[in-house]
DNA sequence: TCCGGATATGTGCATTATGCACATAGGAGT
DNA sequence: ACTCCTATGTGCATAATGCACATATCCGGA
């Protein structure tokens, strides 16, 4: 069996294919309603911009505030104040960084992950219901190429 | 060759890491440091807020407000304004819906289609380097398999 | 056919979020 | 030691946002 590589002609046919595909999974990503109802019903009720900080802290965490910025696409000083107001609501914790005592990383409390925890538990309840009838071997490989894509991405 | 289903205790051992993977790809596809650079080299300076509409309008359009807003998790108001920004600007422009006349359904023109087109070259380019050494079949297995996820998950 | 409820869009207004300018402190290289 | 770069935080003015309200259209049931 010949290891074939991709061609330029091929990538150029399937790319607004692919792109449209990512442009799709932005859009649901960025969909809050489900996610603020399910923190709702945990009895917790958290600000619009605030939400997909806690995410990213609990993904990416520990993490600095410029990093963090980066990963959300605004300016650090904004970031910071939206990390200093998750603070205050307990939901992360920050500590000066191991290596660089400028950096003050910030990371999920207990309570924070309690949160995050629940959206991952609907998450997972959703997830069964999507993948019931794929074949494991499709589902093995969108797991092992979205990985890949990631990768070849950063 | 039998054809294995996936069951639910892999979905679950293997669904951190696809999550993982979507957040990852939200995280690079809202990072608007390259795009902006590529539209100001253009000669087009767009308002932060803007720039996910128009490529959304790009893609699904013609759309309605509410319909769009829902794509961005926006307010329908937030997005009507921004949409009428877009128009001023001659970027996108709108017409009354095919089939409610309520709708007020928004498409880019030229100018905007110009705009959205410099960044599909980019992101062409872009492309080419990254899947230079993947295998045919990982890629085209790739484009099948984000299609098909997008799908489940609408 | 008519009416009431639902839905699409737009505007005013107050609140929230944001980025820039500036400041302080730490890191790294010469 | 000095200089330049980088991490974080604060003040302030501006931009973005959602809610309340309004108008117009759609649709289903009586």
């Amino acid at each position: 069996m010949s290891i074939k590589k991709v061609h330029n002609a091929h990538i150029r046919a399937l790319l607004p294919e692919l792109h449209r595909s990512l442009i799709d999974i932005t859009v649901i990503m960025n969909q809050p309603e489900r996610d603020v109802e399910l923190l709702a019903k945990a009895g917790l009720s958290l600000e619009r911009a605030l939400f997909p900080l806690l995410v990213l802290i609990e993904r990416f965490g520990p993490i600095g505030v410029v990093d963090l910025a980066g990963r959300v696409g605004r300016d650090y000083t904004t970031v910071s104040r939206q990390v200093a107001r998750l603070e205050e609501l307990g939901l992360v914790t920050r500590r000066a960084g191991s290596t660089d005592k400028r950096i003050r990383e910030a990371l999920v409390t207990a309570a924070g992950k309690e949160a995050t925890g629940a959206l991952d538990a609907a998450r997972e309840e959703m997830a069964i219901g999507m993948f019931a009838d794929w074949e494991r071997k499709d589902f093995d490989d969108l797991v092992r190429l979205m990985r890949k894509l990631v990768e070849a991405m950063y």
